[in-house]
RNA sequence: GCCGGAGUGGCGGAAUGGCAGACGCGACGGACUCAAAAUCCGUUGUCCCUCGCGGACGUGUGGGUUCAAAUCCCACCUCCGGCACCA
């Protein structure tokens, strides 16, 4: 307890209580069955090197929430690591001629000093550093597994590749029209390389599934936007050759309007059905679409262009013969890199007809309308309406014509309903040194033969030339790479690409639970109790990276037997940004970064924590300001003052001044309680401060030395304890 | 084009069918002080007036439901975010 006298001093009391907390065990959290647990996660940072305001803004109010947990009787665990390896470390290295390993664990040794300094409740005992070798010794063992279970692939394809990173990308780290790097901004480009996959795409229906998640409609909505379900049938053409040409489409009922089908450029039957006297043209338009992967892409509204390749296919409902042509506007990637052409009723496939004078037939009605003149048409009719000219399905109406053709393809044994999704297999291959390598080693007897689970890890070399070759470091180290085939003993070479960082990031709450568990990843009593992750915040910006490859990697773990449950993390809430003053990001180019570290000699990490729950709505963010958090600190400091400066006596207590003190103590009871269950972070400081105001007023009405006073103290300190713990524990008595 | 989110004082924001603008910042006036800082008291949505315990208007726009709408419904406008030649 502090003397009456002393003025509120954050400088004094917030380290004091600080190492009180780390010598008392304060915030151990340990397995006790006796009290439900709450596991309280936030996104772990990448140690760049500062703590900035970004890291305070998602951890404070996260710590503040963990902590409430606690004081509602909890067994909270609310732990933090670093998400250490990655392409940042590499660059500094370069830069500085500094060892990334050196300069990494430089940076968390910093960090974690400053996060001591924010005074949050993290149990460090739980800490992780994902490059430490025992942390990616299971980093690789799950990709022995998903391996093992068919999930991990390598396959040769075009693949998204950064020419700034020097290393290839996941689709979804490619962002945006212009396909920049999510990392570096630079345009992304496609080349041909043998790389690793894990299969996605198996849970894409699954992961649309949100119906056990409490997580915000956004995300949900993000997520089913880049997973991408369509509905529609697949149809099996057949070349003049007889070979087999699947389709999908969306529309199977203007299957009777198809007067042309198109392949994607790369698509492998191209060869095969262009004649001689078309193979000229052809080829030089498979040249040109593939030069076009390799620059970035021009503007949307590009004139679709296209040659036929001389073949033909047959339209298994008519048996109609349909010229077959390329296009660039047909994706490999997506469906079976192949269409069926509907000009009538698709605007791409329409636009292509009229340019080079295919014919258009319009085979869908919409009610009340007359079918149009197809040499009249300006655009394709795509809407839904009664189908004409189909043959055995003539005259069925709009809103039974999918299914029924569908129904009538399966009957027909040429094709059948099927779903197509957007969502692309996980490329986890990095051309980097700073990650966790892939136990793998290529034997030329025995192909890519996985290493048995007892010589992991694979550990990373040290001494590696780090700087930029355009090849993976690893390929240049003198010996390292050079190793025993594990299924024959024979010469084999290792794996020198590593593995994507997200990787790592998929499973490190499971890693808190038992950091230094060397008989699995995770200790199964730890396991048992601690998951699912109850509350999860982080930034808006993994969703569709990390938050979807978290949730597959959860679900593969399940089908593998190693983890129970469907989902990792039950709820999800994301804070906003926090701004420079002059509402731009905040950034060293622009001379606008607020630097944490200044403001917490001057203010205290109390005054810090509280302005960050109040300046904005949590979810929102906001640009930083330096005035507002003088208004905490001047709140601070007259809870202070209320709390310790003598009580004006001698004045009489009307009984209605501490009924009333009593009803706006437990009102305000009441909504911090309900603003901490909701993530209303600015409301219940405005509530504290609301409640601060009547309290000096019912002071000045003679309240102090009442029961109620002494109740209102109490439950103040409480209700303020999460926010502003150092405060609220020397004021506490 | 498709999907989602948001529009309230000078500013951040509160109120999710019941007194719009809580709380804070800023501003203005005052007390304390030789002075400043800190602290404290008062005023602060807009407009009108006979200055009161007064009146009118007011939550992006236009309609509607209701005794009552920032909140619910319909139509639109603007801004932000995501996806997009996805068959």
């Amino acid at each position: 307890m502090a003397k009456d006298d002393d003025a509120y001093s954050p400088a004094e009391i917030e380290p004091r209580w600080q190492r009180r907390w780390e010598a008392d065990g304060l915030y151990h959290s340990d397995v006790d069955r006796a009290r439900p647990k709450h596991y309280a996660l936030t996104m772990l940072p990448y140690p760049s090197g500062d703590l900035h305001f970004g890291h305070w803004y998602a951890i404070s109010p996260s710590d503040a929430r963990a902590r409430f947990k606690r004081m509602q009787g909890y067994n909270v665990l609310f732990p933090m690591g670093f998400d250490a390896f990655g392409l940042p470390a590499e660059n500094a290295a370069i830069k500085n001629s500094v060892h990334p390993k050196v300069w990494t664990y430089k940076n968390i040794e910093r960090m974690r000093g400053q996060l001591r300094r924010m005074g949050t409740m993290i149990d460090w005992r739980r800490s992780t550093i994902s490059a430490d070798p025992e942390y990616y010794r299971w980093t690789e063992w799950f990709f022995l597994k998903l391996f093992e279970h068919g999930l991990a692939y390598r396959k040769m394809s075009a693949v998204d590749w950064c020419p700034s990173c020097n290393t290839t990308l996941a689709r979804e780290q490619v962002w945006g029209e212009a396909r920049l790097c999510e990392r570096c901004q630079t345009a992304v480009i496609k080349k041909d390389l043998e790389q690793w996959f894990f299969r996605t795409t198996r849970y894409a229906e699954e992961l649309l599934d949100f119906s056990r998640l409490d997580w915000p409609e956004r995300v949900r909505t993000l997520q089913t936007n880049w997973i991408g379900r369509s509905e529609g049938a697949e149809v099996v053409f057949r070349t003049a050759d007889g070979d087999p040409l699947e389709i999908f489409t969306t529309r199977p009922d203007t299957l009777w309007g198809v007067t042309f089908m198109v392949l994607a450029p790369e698509h492998p039957l191209v060869g095969k059905l262009t004649t001689d006297e078309q193979r000229t043209e052809v080829a030089a338009y498979v040249a040109q679409a593939k030069r076009q992967t390799e620059i970035q892409r021009q503007a949307l509204d590009q004139e679709k262009t296209g040659v036929f390749t001389g073949g033909h296919a047959v339209n298994p409902v008519n048996g109609e013969r349909v010229p077959v042509w390329i296009a660039d506007y047909v994706l490999m990637t997506y469906g079976t890199g192949a269409i069926m052409a509907v000009p009538a009723h698709d605007q791409r496939d329409f636009e292509l007809a009229r340019k080079y004078g295919l014919e258009i037939r319009p085979v869908i009605r919409p009610e009340g309308e007359e079918l149009p003149d197809p040499d009249a048409m300006t655009a394709a009719l795509s809407h839904y309406g009664r189908m004409v000219r189909s043959g055995p399905l003539d005259g069925t109406p709009a809103d039974e014509a999918v299914a029924k053709v569908c129904a009538w393809l399966e009957e027909q044994g040429t094709g059948r309903g099927a779903v197509t999704y957007r969502l692309r297999d996980w490329l986890i291959s990095r051309q980097r040194y700073w990650g966790s390598p892939i136990p793998i080693v290529y034997c030329p007897e025995h192909g890519a033969v996985p290493l048995p689970e007892d010589e992991l890890p694979v550990l990373l070399p040290d001494d590696v030339e780090w700087r930029p070759t355009g090849e993976s470091p690893l390929k240049l180290h003198p010996t390292w790479r050079h190793t025993k085939c594990p299924r024959c003993g024979g010469d084999g070479e290792r794996e020198t690409d590593t593995m994507d960082t997200f990787m790592c990031s998929s499973w490190y709450h499971l890693r808190y639970l038992s950091p230094h568990y060397d008989r699995a990843p995770v200790d199964p009593a730890e396991l048992a109790y601690w998951m699912p992750v109850d509350t999860y915040t982080g930034g808006i910006e993994h969703a569709t990276m990390h938050l979807i490859y978290t949730r597959f990697f959860h679900k593969a773990c399940r089908d593998m037997g190693i983890l129970a449950g469907d989902e990792p993390m039950r709820q999800l809430y994301n804070q906003g940004i926090i701004l420079g003053e002059d509402s731009e990001k905040m950034s060293k180019s622009r001379g606008n970064v607020v630097a944490p570290d200044a403001l917490l000699d001057r203010y205290g990490a109390d005054a810090i924590r509280a302005f960050l729950m109040f300046v904005a709505r949590w979810d929102q963010g906001g640009p930083w300001d330096s005035r507002g958090i003088e208004g905490c600190a001047r709140w601070l400091r007259r809870v202070w003052t209320l709390f310790t400066a003598p009580a004006p006596g001698g004045k009489t207590v009307d009984p209605e001044v501490e009924k009333r003190v009593r009803r706006k103590v437990h009102q305000t009871l009441a909504s911090v309680t309900k603003d901490f269950e909701t993530f209303q972070f600015n409301t219940i400081v405005a509530s504290l401060m609301e409640l601060l105001n009547e309290l000096y007023q019912a002071r000045e009405e003679g309240a102090a030395c009442t029961p109620a006073w002494e109740e209102a103290r109490s439950v103040y300190l409480r209700m303020m304890a999460p926010v502003t713990p150092h405060v609220a524990e020397e004021l506490w008595e």
